[in-house]
DNA sequence: ATGAAAGCGCTAACAT
DNA sequence: ATGTTAGCGCTTTCAT
């Protein structure tokens, strides 16, 4: 209450710049136990809601530390702590799949009494910096989401602190992965378009990015069942690689459907797509992957194969937790997942005949 | 010194799942001390590369401590040392801008000797929960970047802590602010609209986001001057409200152009106005802002008003530096940054004859 | 229920 | 150049 605005009993009222510099000093639990007349011991108990302090006393120290403004420093917490209860990620700024994945991180995490530390990775900042700062903090265990490290280094880490990598295939026993059945998802997403007819399905690929490989098998093997004919194109993970692989197909003549890596992908590739007059669905299909937020928008609406985030999230938090508290119920280092597909508007029947194809501007 | 392990100089290798749970003991200091038959402070003065160690040990200390793969306690060093040297940062996952912010502010931080810290905001966690997890790492100060906290808080957070709100208007003289002179990036795209022979110029606002009345300002000032007939359009900040601002435009007749809140607005709009056989920018001229690495795919090639974000970032870093360090050069607490347009592909000379409007599906 | 005391892993004077 | 000694802010036995 004491905390919202300008007045209360004051003491956290500073003037920062009145001598220009901000000597913020920390309200410590010394200052809370000396104002309460009790010691720092006690405080302690209080302020964490342990057991072992009177009811009389655990009110009185509390409006003092709530008056004083007091907040725990959680880096001394850790340091006193045997444990420290943090849980690393990395992740890729600014991509749509790993902020779904952190926010339900977030949750699972909360609730199992751990904390999240981030740390981004980016241009001029790889995986290895990334984990580097986590480890630094001291986090328990790694959850690797940014997912562009080799594999020898992401065993190397898993070989120094439980880990988990995300979202990504990983041949090495060091590390644990959560993970959705890649080829599976593609296998439905094929299915899917099959039964509406379309025959002439191309897959755009994610290249050498996390799950690409098991999604471009997934299909190859569904296309061969159905005694199809194949067709890959190179894509990526980005809207740049999809509209790259839209503007080749553009070139070489379009098939009537067209799966992509993920959905960034399926949005630049549909951009260019539609750009060229080509309508969505009715002149070709597009299947993105991931269900981020990309593909729930109301103009984009596209059809695409969701990967269990939240389950994902709290797999991967209870298998960290498991090996940290030493009940190892789970022996299996791999947890694979079930997609599902989510049917949007950007796949539809197969029209007999093609509408007026390129409209030639 | 009979700690370190199970000998050799393989200390490092461990085999976390031999007994369930993975008791990754920390290498501390005093380890690499004792292996190396010196003082702890000696092995810290080495660490640190600070001087005070003859060549000879340093180099026998670092050996040691690479065997040992050590690695330091960055909770520790921030509670010994005076000063914890970390800035902390609420970012909005998942949002183009705040990813190219973040990764200046990397640099910009690195170069002043500082560490950043992360906290997410998003569904479920407000940007007053990722500031209480930042102050509790220590964080010296604050960057507020999410954007969504109400001007009351920020104050309080700024009376606590040296903190810059980055890109948005605060009238609190609590905390620092750095941000673009968001109504002269609008007036330019005005300008160049005008330029390019265009009169009927709407302007998809941001609602109540970070700068949006600051634009909507910008771009009624500017249609005044040029005598123009101003229509303003709710929008928002994300591809949906372009969305829908675009339907909207379709429902009542398009301009000629139109300027948006964001990127990602103007995105969300250009797909709706595209699927409905609108050509950007031979019927529609579209700007967006922030030139977010969404307006350069080159499917998009978005004519935006770029805010010089590396220029921001170093600011707020330098900011903060000086009023931690106490030489507080700038007095002011407003730092207005000029924006300036990057013109691309999504806007053109207005063609005197509309091609063909909509077409109807 | 409360307090005293011993660290957690590190840095920073201050000796030597 | 190297070692000694105090802490940093907190948790945690162990007494009282």
């Amino acid at each position: 209450m004491s905390q919202v605005g300008s007045g209360g009993t004051a003491d956290a009222h500073r003037q920062p710049d009145a001598d220009g510099t901000a000597g913020a000093r920390r309200v410590t639990l010394q200052d809370v136990a000396a104002r309460a007349g009790v010691s720092r011991a006690l405080v302690s108990i209080v302020v964490r809601n342990a057991p072992g302090a009177s009811e009389a006393t655990r009110a009185r120290v509390m409006a003092v530390a709530g008056d004083l403004g007091y907040r725990p420093d959680v880096n001394a917490r850790l340091l006193a702590r045997r444990r420290s209860r943090l849980l690393g990620v990395t992740v890729q700024l600014g991509h749509p799949f790993h902020a779904d994945v952190v926010t339900s991180l977030y949750d699972s995490a909360e609730e199992q009494g751990y904390e999240l530390a981030l740390s981004a990775t980016g241009p001029g900042r790889d995986e290895r910096r990334a984990v580097d700062a986590l480890l630094g903090y001291r986090s328990e265990a790694l959850i690797l989401l940014a997912g562009d490290a080799p594999e020898a280094a992401l065993a190397a880490v898993g070989r120094r602190v439980p880990a988990v990598v995300v979202a990504r295939r990983v041949r090495s026993t060091a590390v644990d992965v959560v993970r959705t059945a890649d080829d599976i998802g593609v296998r439905q997403a094929v299915a899917h378009l099959v039964a509406l007819g379309h025959t002439a399905i191309a897959h755009v690929d994610g290249g050498r990015a996390a799950g690409a490989a098991d999604r471009r098998h997934g299909y190859r093997t569904a296309m061969r069942r159905h005694r199809l004919a194949q067709r890959v194109v190179t894509g990526g993970q980005s809207e740049e690689d999809g509209a790259r692989a839209g503007r080749q197909l553009l070139d070489s003549g379009p098939p009537t459907a067209v799966i992509c890596y993920n959905d960034r992908c399926a949005v630049g590739l549909m951009d260019v797509l539609i750009r060229a007059g080509i309508r969505v669905p009715e002149d070709i299909s597009v299947i993105g992957f991931d269900d981020s937020h990309l593909a729930r928008l109301s103009h984009i609406n596209l059809t695409t194969v969701a990967q269990d985030v939240t389950e994902m999230a709290a797999l991967t938090v209870r298998r960290l937790v498991e090996r940290l508290e030493g009940s190892p119920a789970h022996l299996e280092r791999e947890s694979v997942l079930p997609p599902h597909l989510v049917i949007r508007g950007s796949t539809g029947r197969l029209r007999p005949a093609r509408a007026d194809g390129l409209r030639t501007s």
